[in-house]
DNA sequence: AGCACGCCGACT
DNA sequence: GTCGGCGTGCTC
């Protein structure tokens, strides 16, 4: 007797473990480990999905019930990729079908559908007319048999089923559906609008979506602050209709490698090479830490590698940050090893994604490439992993399954013993102590290559600007160094470093401030449609002219965000263009490296953004950059934020003199004797490491621990407050008797950062700890406390920032 | 999450 | 006496 142990799909947490069934003799021979099937589930027998873990020769086979169908007739995931799951489940705290949703690409997702069929007994004569509708259609959906039939409810069908008058199916479903956009168009004349009895609220909208022609649901929603129901209303009334659009596809491909140059180094790059290349030829599953300073060229130093592998018919992976910012890393690997080369990134279609996968697992490409999900790429004969960048907080996962790409890195490196490197110019301190330590092998390169200069740095104190009248976003001396070199022709970059810098409004006589109601966030003030919106669950309303709360007419805009600066910046240059560039104006991402190409090509004077700009930064025309809030971020509470300033200034500096004209940044700050700058513009990371590494070890910060947070969501405040309270007890009662081995310090249970998101208060604490497995059972146990409906518990181990 | 079992209050 | 409320516990 054939037993499989199976994961199921749809289980909470507290239920979710491999369960067992017999396999039917039918499916013996078919049927192996990472292979989906659908099985009954539950009293109910409810039609699940699952994925085949193990096999094994069982005992007695009643006890178990049998699985219904096999969906996949191969295996859909390698035994590499179901110990990964194993391993993110209980790293991640995560459910096994979390951990393999992350491992498929999205297109190749089946969701399993309950269908109706005729039983062999008869119905009774009240039910003559199910006979005469089943003769027509044979099997039908749940929906489809409570819509057509009025006597018809969850709890008859229950009951036809258990008299046998009717048998459940399960019907495996492909959903592709989420590679189209919902959008919607008018589909009668502008001017006959009035004709259908529209409230203004409607014709106001119909008019909006009159002046774009169509647009995506969710951007008239932004733009005209609509609910969907305007817009179903408006469809009802027969003015317009919903289509759906058919999502950005992947770039084409360039079939045949087109750069076929050896690699020329440097001797230094040659020194790396040699070091990296002997790590790989040693198939011990190392990890490297290639430190190099930007623009030392790290690039030459992976083509070299990379060839060899190629050459070797080995496969390899390489990560970067975020696709859409770095498309020339894509094209230079794509013009190089031409359709051997896979891409992985979130603006591709369902379809597309789904074919790079399958192109991987047959090994017909062996270069994949791609942001974090690259790491899922089933890659055959694996033996180098990059990830450029390795700093970088987009390699965390912010959704369950909360991982680091860079620990499945080191998973799946270990696994097929193959080279990891881990790349950076200002290493996290994760992996630049590890490296230290001779945890990993440390390779530098300190040299900038060719003849590129650092930019002369100057600083200017905000508040000093302030005293001298100028309350505005931009000093007068970076307004200067744009005016100047927009007269010679040149290009500039303004950066706002934008954590926590939101514009708001408040009122000055009564303190007001426009908070959204459903969330504890103060609305941000966007000009582009003239109403104060929140980003954390896109409520929106119309700006105030006067305070709802005392009726004064001096509401004030606060703080400093991308669309404030731009419009001083017009204001200012009103011959320039300029480019905004964040979250709000790129709605498809695809667009993002659009924009980049154009202003490398001139057709914009100055461009504009947040973070995410700095790792664009890569055109020799610009010589101007300037930074906005330079230190807002050093000195909020997260642990992590001197670093990440640091990154992004040294980021922002080594790359601003790429041109031949030296370069000149700019950075504006309320904290000009801050040391951050200083050691960024001498692009001295050995001293911020000393220094910041000192800081964790007396604050006991990550590398010294690791912090757990867990996180309890309610729509009630007090149940949140209570469940946090009782996990917090489960804990401390814990480490007092079974796992008396386990040492930690709880901070907590506290409010979180933000109290409330969408109507659901947070409560959380933070656990400072080393992760073992120990400490994982603990809490694997402690958070296991009974919940209502309306109340969730989760949580993320290392988080990128504490919320 | 569903779904059943089970033990109390409002009804023909 | 029965129908149905939702508290509790299990799911191969």
């Amino acid at each position: 007797m054939l037993i499989a142990e199976i994961v199921l799909e749809q289980t909470a947490y507290s239920f979710d473990k491999p369960y067992s069934y017999a396999v039917p003799e039918e499916l013996e021979k078919t049927l192996s480990c990472g292979c989906r099937v659908v099985v009954p589930f539950g009293k109910g027998n409810s039609h699940k999905q699952g994925v085949v873990l193990e096999m094994r020769e069982g005992d007695d086979q009643t006890q178990y019930k049998q699985i219904e169908r096999q969906i996949d007739e191969t295996p859909i995931i390698s035994e590499e990729m179901l110990c990964l799951c194993k391993w993110m489940r209980e790293h991640c705290f995560c459910t096994y079908f979390d951990a393999i949703k992350a491992v498929l690409p999205t297109g190749i997702s089946f969701t399993v559908r309950e269908m109706f069929s005729k039983g062999e007994v008869p119905f009774d004569e009240k039910h003559q007319t199910l006979d005469e509708f089943f003769e027509k259609n044979p099997v039908v959906s749940e929906k489809e048999l409570l819509d057509s039939f009025d006597f018809l409810n969850q709890k008859v069908l229950g009951q036809l089923v258990k008299e046998g008058k009717l048998v459940k199916t399960a019907d495996a479903v492909r959903r592709m559906n989420d590679a189209k956009l919902k959008s919607i168009r008018l589909i009668v004349s502008e001017n006959e609008l009035s004709g259908f009895g529209l409230t203004p609220r409607q014709t106001e909208v119909a008019q909006s979506i009159a002046d774009i022609g169509s647009a995506s649901v969710k951007e008239i929603m932004y733009f005209t602050g609509a609910s969907a129901s305007v817009l179903n209303t408006l469809v009802k009334k027969g003015v317009a209709e919903f289509f759906d659009l058919e999502v950005y596809r992947s770039p084409i491909r360039k079939t045949k490698a087109q750069n076929t140059d050896s690699i020329v180094l440097t001797d230094e790059q040659n020194e790396a090479f040699e070091r990296l290349d002997g790590l790989y030829s040693s198939d011990k599953g190392e990890t490297a830490l290639l430190y190099g300073v930007t623009g030392s060229g790290k690039t030459s130093v992976f083509l070299k590698l990379v060839d060899k592998v190629v050459s070797e018919g080995k496969g390899v992976i390489i990560m970067v940050p975020e696709i859409a910012l770095t498309p020339q890393t894509a094209q230079i690997f794509g013009d190089r090893y031409g359709s051997r080369v896979a891409l992985f990134h979130s603006a591709m279609s369902l379809g597309q994604r789904m074919d790079e996968f399958k192109r991987v697992s047959r090994g017909e490409a062996t270069v994949a490439i791609g942001t974090r999900s690259a790491i899922f790429a089933p890659v055959k004969n694996l033996s180098l992993i990059i990830m450029d960048e390795e700093h970088e907080h987009t390699y965390k996962s912010e959704k369950s399954p909360r991982f680091h790409a860079r620990d499945l890195a080191k998973f799946r490196a270990a696994y097929n013993k193959a080279l990891l490197i881990l790349a950076s110019a200002t290493p996290s301190l994760e992996s630049y102590s590890l490296a230290k330590l001779g945890k990993y092998s440390l390779c530098t390169l300190k040299n900038r290559y060719g003849s590129a200069e650092l930019p002369e740095v100057r600083t200017v104190d905000m508040r000093r600007e302030i005293l001298n009248g100028n309350h505005g976003a931009l000093s007068t001396e970076l307004k200067q160094a744009i005016d100047e070199a927009l007269k010679n022709g040149k290009q500039a970059i303004v950066l706002l470093n934008r954590r926590g810098h939101n514009t708001y409004i408040s009122c000055p006589s009564c303190g007001y401030v426009a908070t959204c109601p459903n969330c504890s966030v103060s609305m941000t003030y966007h000009s582009a449609n003239k109403r104060l919106m929140c980003h954390y669950c896109g409520y929106s309303e119309s700006a105030n002219k006067k305070c709802p709360s005392c009726s004064g007419a001096d509401l004030r805009f606060m703080g400093i965000g991308t669309q404030r600066v731009e419009e001083e910046l017009s204001v200012t240059f009103p011959d320039a263009s300029i480019l905004r560039l964040d979250a709000d104006s790129t709605t498809t991402r695809d667009s993002f490296s659009k924009y980049l190409s154009d202003f490398a090509e001139g057709k914009y004077d100055i461009i504009l953004g947040t973070q995410m700009v700095a790792k664009g930064l890569n055109f020799p025309n610009v010589t101007v950059v300037g930074v906005i809030g330079a230190d807002s971020a050093a000195n909020s509470s997260d642990y992590r934020s001197f670093e990440r300033s640091f990154a992004l200034l040294t980021q922002v500096f080594g790359r601003a003199g790429r041109g031949a004209d030296k370069g000149v940044a700019i950075i504006q700050t309320t904290d000009p004797e801050s040391n951050l700058i200083t050691l960024a513009a001498g692009q001295d990371y050995e001293s911020f490491y000393e220094g910041e590494i000192g800081v964790r070890r007396m604050m006991t910060y990550p590398p010294y621990c690791d912090i757990a947070q867990v996180i309890v969501q309610s729509s009630s405040k007090e149940t949140a407050k209570e469940v946090s309270a009782e996990v917090f007890r489960q804990i401390t009662e814990k480490i007092g008797t079974s796992y008396s081995d386990v040492k930690l310090r709880i901070l907590g249970p506290s409010s979180a950062a933000l109290q409330k998101v969408n109507n659901k208060y947070r409560f959380r604490l933070i656990i400072k700890v080393k992760n073992s497995r120990r400490f994982r059972e603990l809490l694997r146990e402690a958070i296991n406390v009974k919940t209502d409906k309306n109340t969730s518990i989760w949580v993320d181990i290392n988080p990128e920032t504490i919320i």
